[in-house]
DNA sequence: TAGGCCATCTGGTCCT
DNA sequence: AGGACCAGATGGCCTA
């Protein structure tokens, strides 16, 4: 009794791997190892059961969509062709739900963040969210170490390698929202009024209302409402500037990113906002920038309409 | 208890 | 024709 009925359908895996990968994850699920899909849920609802059940004994009807049917067919349909039908069409959707969720355990997997038991996943749009500042932080650094790299060989080579991209350590954002406003604090050590508290971005300043980031003290506890702000490829100028923009209700969905598990292990008395584990140098060591907005903002790219506009659709989402 | 997050159901639309 | 994709609705679970 799994849903093996579903990954028999023929479909478009996000992967070629994803059907394997479904399947060993729902042979967890059903074995109550709450495993790389629906970890935060449990799987064991009746009405899937229910489904399940009617699926394995409504098998072999032909694949008749239900809504191409005009009214009239629907009529002539019985209830339970009808019924079967709608259970193929939900068993799909819901295999297409599990696949989508396999690529998000995906990219959660090769996140900087938490990795654990002990630790709450990312929520989805936390996750792209996340996953989005970490691509621009990467490509950040990637350009950094090109325009190294030309500044070394340059004299030589005449500089070959065109790069124009600075670091603004401290620019705003938009909605008034000024990540450089705690970058020195983060970078230098700690120190400085506020540690990251406050950060003078809209979202960080609803999660954190002024407190000096007690969550991270906390071993093994987890506050998901103050963390999101204190990751630093959450905070990039750009989600926030989003998140400020568009409406309260991304910023209440960027709270939720959980922190990652260094951030919790110990005080963040010297460490800024992202504890004493993560160690931020800045771009001063060897020449590498810090992989954290604080320490290194990512270029802003020309604001994408399409992101403003998911952004907000996201936020109009999660107000539901 | 409220709010956030999520899975699922459902009907519509688009694509092959 | 059939499947994928999408978005709204709904209800459950969890946490503060």
């Amino acid at each position: 009794m799994d849903s093996d009925s579903t990954s028999r359908h023929v479909s478009r895996p996000t992967s070629p791997d994803v059907e394997r990968i479904f399947l060993a994850a729902m042979k967890k699920t059903v074995h109550g190892f709450s495993g790389a899909v629906s970890s935060t849920q449990g799987d064991s609802r009746a009405d899937i059961a229910a489904d399940l059940r009617s699926l394995s004994s409504n098998d072999d009807d032909d694949a008749l969509s239900l809504r191409m049917l005009s009214k009239k067919d629907r009529k002539l349909l019985s209830e339970n062709e009808l019924q079967s039908i709608r259970l193929k069409i939900n068993s799909r959707e819901r295999k297409r739900m599990h696949d989508l969720n396999v690529a998000m355990d995906g990219l959660r997997e090769v996140m900087p963040y938490a990795h654990g038991p002990s630790v709450r996943k990312l929520s989805k749009i936390a996750t792209l969210l996340l996953a989005r500042n970490y691509i621009l932080m990467l490509s950040s650094s990637l350009e950094e170490m090109k325009r190294l790299v030309s500044e070394i060989y340059g004299s030589r080579d005449g500089g070959g390698v065109g790069v124009g991209v600075h670091h603004h350590h401290a620019h705003g954002g938009g909605g008034g929202v000024g990540s450089g406003a705690f970058h020195p604090a983060a970078c230098g050590g700690g120190g400085g009024g506020g540690v990251g508290v406050g950060v003078g971005v809209g979202v960080g300043s609803l999660a954190h209302p002024g407190a000096p980031l007690p969550g991270h003290h906390h071993h093994h506890h987890h506050h998901p409402a103050v963390h999101h702000a204190a990751h630093p490829l959450l905070s990039s100028p750009h989600a926030v500037s989003a998140a400020s923009l568009s409406a309260p209700g991304l910023a209440a969905v960027v709270t939720s990113v959980r922190p990652h598990p260094g951030l919790l292990k110990s005080p963040v008395s010297s460490a800024g906002p992202l504890g004493s584990s993560f160690h931020h140098w800045g771009v001063s060591a060897g020449g590498m920038p810090c992989p954290c907005s604080m320490c290194q903002v990512p270029p802003p790219p020309p604001p994408p309409p399409h992101v403003a506009m998911s952004l907000s659709r996201l936020a109009s989402d999660s107000s539901k």
